[in-house]
DNA sequence: GATGAATGAGCTTTCATTCAT
DNA sequence: CATGAATGAAAGCTCATTCAT
């Protein structure tokens, strides 16, 4: 009586996991129909190939950081705002163990030898600091240099990209807090100096 | 002294390429052997495994990152010293399809399946760390917040990779000199405001 | 009589489609069910296996060889009679696009891997021999040595066959008439001669 | 001690003799290296691919049938020449259990699924065809009509072809030197009639 | 030093077949 | 009648590794 959705569901999973454990490249079909008690035939009942999986992977994990990314963001622009900005790294963060592992894989397959994946991707990166910026201009009131913003749009993604590859190293405890802290003040003193 | 470490040479320098290019999992003994024009038998002559020319590439890669990091740190301790960070953005970026590349896939195996790896990796990032921080300790002239001045470390380094995954992913053109000045302004503020 | 039947001969007509396209081997049941419009499940409803469908198919084909055979040959027997075995050929030939392939396809499986079907085509050539055979005795008056007519008639038979061979592999343009005029030359002398 | 050609020999060797046996699609690449005493992986040492294999097989047997025609079909042009035509019969049909199969199944490979080998195979038959025509010219002395010869030449081939095709049907004991003379008797005929 | 030959485990994928519903 | 879900064996192919010479 299992139903269509749930098999599927169960080997999205499971794919999910073991990708996040063991790399792309290292996870064979193999593994997951292990993984999720079924036979390698009943993969391909519901992918049509390994490239297939994957690219239900990703699409799973960038809509969920998608989510994420603009939960994080439109939080950010009520009143005490900037502050709040600690969110966004301390949130992101710490669903490293989670999202993390399985981010820097498809990033690395994307870089390496999929490029319908790099497509993907790249749209969906400039889909967040698109909206990044959005919620910082209105942050600053639109007064601010264009330049200025741009520039630290693209800082905060590439903050928060590197503190994951960081954290996953695990070469030391990361002070998440102050860093943010860090960050935030560096906003306040560009928006008051104006 | 000969044909010894110059065949060893040739092996490293093919598979640091091919690795560059294709990625760890992607690049087979065979593909090396074929780019270093010589056989697989000859690979197993100088290298005992796949996993010992891979440690290899990465001493030699972290050899090298290592030495631009310190160049680059240590040239900013001069008087308008924090303007030059700049460099510390630019220059590394630049070298991004040359070594940023290598650097991701090791980084993703280091993650993956190679403990070894990624205890070589966290122990370099720690050391890349510390520099850093003595340096910004010597802009700052020692008056400042420890743990600011810790946090800005880790920030400073999360830039660069992040920066360099992006490039890779190629999804928009970095404005990486309008995000150097960012960072200068975030230092040079920090520094004057006490 | 209504579904069963319709659904029945729909996957037959599908079946053999697909198979005088890409042959037995290459033209799976997933491709059959979907030229049919129909699930995997249903094939085996009507068939208990792919070799029954084959087999079904076979019948069919060499029903209407059969017909075709005999339509041409009792044509034959008219007053100026060898020369309409023109048409023997002629007609035969032009529908190779439609049978031949599968003619040539069923001949490969029944020679390697499936008795059965050999000897379901061993016996049909048989009897078109034999048909073709009392046709020439007529045409020839039942004056002419045996072994002659017999000959003729293996001789026919093959050229048709080794027609449909070159036809298939599109070498080159045959000349199809000359060849019809070139064996009526041959009978019609041999019919004179005596 | 075994040498590279060797090996390479003795996979062709039991290559084309599983395929003689079984058909292209149903020899698999296990049953090659199984006969052959190897492994599936010194078969990928020697050939690229199975369709490397089969192209390397198809070579073989055509170079072999290209010398066995020339020889028959040289031979013609004797004094008492037109009767030694049985030996192009008699002489390419006694070699179907070797070739015979075989070749029926790289035609049917050609047809269905490998356009490289149908033009190979197209080559051959107008080679083929070519020669037996310029013999047949001088056989006749060159004061036939030409279009007649040209109509002979795909009639001889395609009769060979034919022969093969029902002897490995196994369906009749087949009169090769009646036809064989029936055959004479027709370019005999023609021959005499100017 | 260097090589070519050989291997076997494991990879992704295909497919005829079964069966509960 | 008809289906969708599931299976497992086998296919073609890749690759790190071994070893006699």
């Amino acid at each position: 009586m299992k139903s269509n959705n749930n098999t599927k569901q169960i080997i999205l999973e499971s794919a999910s996991k073991l990708i996040a454990k063991q790399g792309v490249k290292s996870t064979s079909l193999a593994d997951i129909a292990k993984y999720s008690n079924i036979s390698k035939g009943t993969l391909y009942y519901y992918y049509s190939s390994k490239y297939d999986i994957i690219a239900d992977i990703a699409d799973t994990h960038l809509e969920i950081i998608t989510k994420a990314v603009l939960d994080c963001v439109k939080n950010v622009t009520g009143d005490e705002d900037t502050f709040s900005l600690v969110q966004v790294i301390v949130d992101r963060i710490s669903t490293i163990s989670s999202t993390g592992r399985i981010h820097m894989y498809l990033i690395c397959e994307a870089i390496t030898e999929n490029e319908a994946l790099r497509l993907q991707f790249a749209e969906k990166y400039r889909e967040w600091r698109f909206t990044l910026r959005e919620e910082l201009i209105k942050a600053f009131g639109g007064i601010k240099d264009e330049r200025e913003i741009e520039a630290l749009s693209f800082l905060l993604i590439s903050v928060v990209d590197g503190l994951v590859m960081q954290s996953l190293l695990k070469a030391e405890n990361i002070p998440y807090s102050d860093i943010a802290k860090c960050l935030v003040d560096t906003i306040v003193t560009k928006k008051t100096r104006d």
